[in-house]
DNA sequence: ACCTATAGGTAGGTTGACGATATATGTAGT
DNA sequence: ACTACATATATCGTCAACCTACCTATAGGT
């Protein structure tokens, strides 16, 4: 699952929105930085729909606009979740190895970490 | 960016390490769930070079097979930091929303909008 | 002889994100 | 009245990234 589809799950799991207010939950989760344009929007709500992981909550006409509001189903709600753990824990080993500090020194290389599977360098 | 080439900084991150090692660094940080094909590591490889986010730390014969080490650059190990926050960030909001209490019950759809005022959409 | 692990690489197909475009209504300014 | 912008949904073509499958080659185990 990618960044995009992420943040649309993300935008539905407090409340059920509609497409155009989907577009500005992301931006919002973002803090601005990810403008989701419509063509990945509504691809990405068509492969949603499909696996099951989103439903059309409502279908109304507001102000003579129509508008469609998607939820979060169960299946969604619980695929978010494992997605959520599953970016903490590699966002946090990233973390770990970055603060890590290495000895790697010139003609150092490759003595940290696990050893290479028993062979060593020539 | 995307999973696997997060993972490919990752196991940058403490060490350089050469193509077939990083395979299987990024399947032990992913506790054996992703298993990178040569495909996508050398494409990914190519990628990360271009973009300079890695580099080519040393080039060696071993044991009669040529081994070429990879490390992570300044800009490598910023961007992984930067990367690993924002997808920390929203891990968290997602988490957060799943556990908020919602007021979604069914026909109780006041808080997105009134209740259809025309029929429903084509 | 065969298989597995190590090590690196290419070719081709699929998926998903994106930009561009189309349609339509409401609101605000000039 | 006209123009511009925000709201709202939708399709199409392109492209980057990923993945499957395949290939070469050495070392060591069964």
């Amino acid at each position: 699952m990618q960044e995009p589809t992420l943040l649309l799950l993300t935008a539905l799991a407090d409340a059920p929105r509609h497409g155009y207010a989907l577009i500005q939950e992301v931006a919002a989760i973002s803090d601005g930085r990810v403008k989701m344009r419509t063509g990945t929007l509504y691809g990405a709500l068509d492969r949603l729909l499909g696996q099951g992981l989103i439903e059309v909550a409502a279908e109304e006409v507001v102000d003579g606009r129509a508008r469609r509001t998607y939820a979060l189903t169960g299946a969604g709600r619980e695929a978010l979740a494992a997605e959520a753990g599953r970016l903490r824990a590699v966002a946090t080993e990233a973390e770990r190895r970055l603060t890590k500090i290495r000895a790697m020194l010139p003609g150092n290389a490759g003595s940290q970490g696990r050893p290479a599977s028993g062979g060593g360098l020539s």
